[in-house]
DNA sequence: CAAGGATAGGTGTATGTACACGTATTTAAG
DNA sequence: CTTAAATACGTGTACATACACCTATCCTTG
């Protein structure tokens, strides 16, 4: 669907302001499309990057502030997040005993197959539905990068 | 930012899954730069959009399911949000005359003076940040929806 | 070692999303 | 006209975000 159909508008003040538009659509049409996908799992969007990152250095853990800095979203609150997946059985919480500060996170075999399953019907789904070449998809990453080029 | 530094990951399938998380990366960045700009006006960035869609057809009114369908976030909630615009009063809710279902919303002259300051801002902030040009954003806006093609 | 600051993580609150459901009203069908 | 379906909106709940704040622990420096 156009952006002008998806918001009913085609009043843009010009191409970068449809852009940032653009991009905020897609992304919220990427996490709809994934959370759809995911529901069947019991998983949400963000209990499910978890396990990922998790997944990642698995069979190492994990404190919570590395947990964080790999998160998309940087305001997102971790330790509630992994709250929910140690009641679903999927990681186990522990102290370190090197820094109490710091709680470890551990993936349980639970936690690995529901990823694992989850992780096939995610990427079933993205070859049925990303139709971009690689070109084109380089051409995307570069051209968002740029549009944050300022950032900080 | 380089997406490996926002993420500290480099492991990307292929340029398509790299593309996706980029989008919704540059959308999340995107959303907080706004917030960032739009709080010293006591305005989230969705009470903005209600006030944008809203000003759109000024002065004429908008019942709550017109306004939904030009939200970016289709699920958004929308009596929720007009809950809170009407507590600031910059907006006014009524029962329609013509269709009792209906709630119509009107935009208060407070509503419309915070919404003009409020969008100077925005649209400074932009120029300063924004750096892709015509041809760089025109682009963009074609490759995102080439990327939502199968969308339906 | 003691004191002050930094750091890690948990918690409270306001807001928003996703989705199911209830109520009032309108429209359509018989 | 009467009844059933559709529509518009509000509300309840679980989950997440954004942000401020608290506590425990560690680290630094005198």
């Amino acid at each position: 669907m156009k952006l002008e159909d998806a918001i009913q508008s085609n009043k843009f003040k010009n191409p970068q302001q449809k852009a940032t538009l653009n991009c905020l659509y897609t992304a919220w049409w990427l996490k709809s499309v994934l959370s759809k996908e995911l529901k069947p799992f019991d998983l949400t969007h963000e209990q499910y990057n978890v396990l990922r990152i998790l997944k990642g250095k698995h069979p190492e853990q994990m404190c919570v502030k590395d947990i964080a800095g790999r998160m998309m979203e940087k305001s997102s609150n971790v330790p509630r997040i992994v709250d929910r997946l140690v009641a679903k059985k999927w990681v186990k919480r522990a102290t370190s005993a090197i820094d109490k500060r710091e709680t470890v996170i551990t993936l349980t075999q639970n936690g690995i197959n529901v990823l694992e399953t989850s992780t096939a019907s995610i990427e079933a789904l993205f070859n049925r539905i990303l139709t971009l070449n690689d070109t084109e998809a380089n051409q995307l990453n570069g051209l968002l990068e740029k549009l944050r080029e300022t950032e900080g």
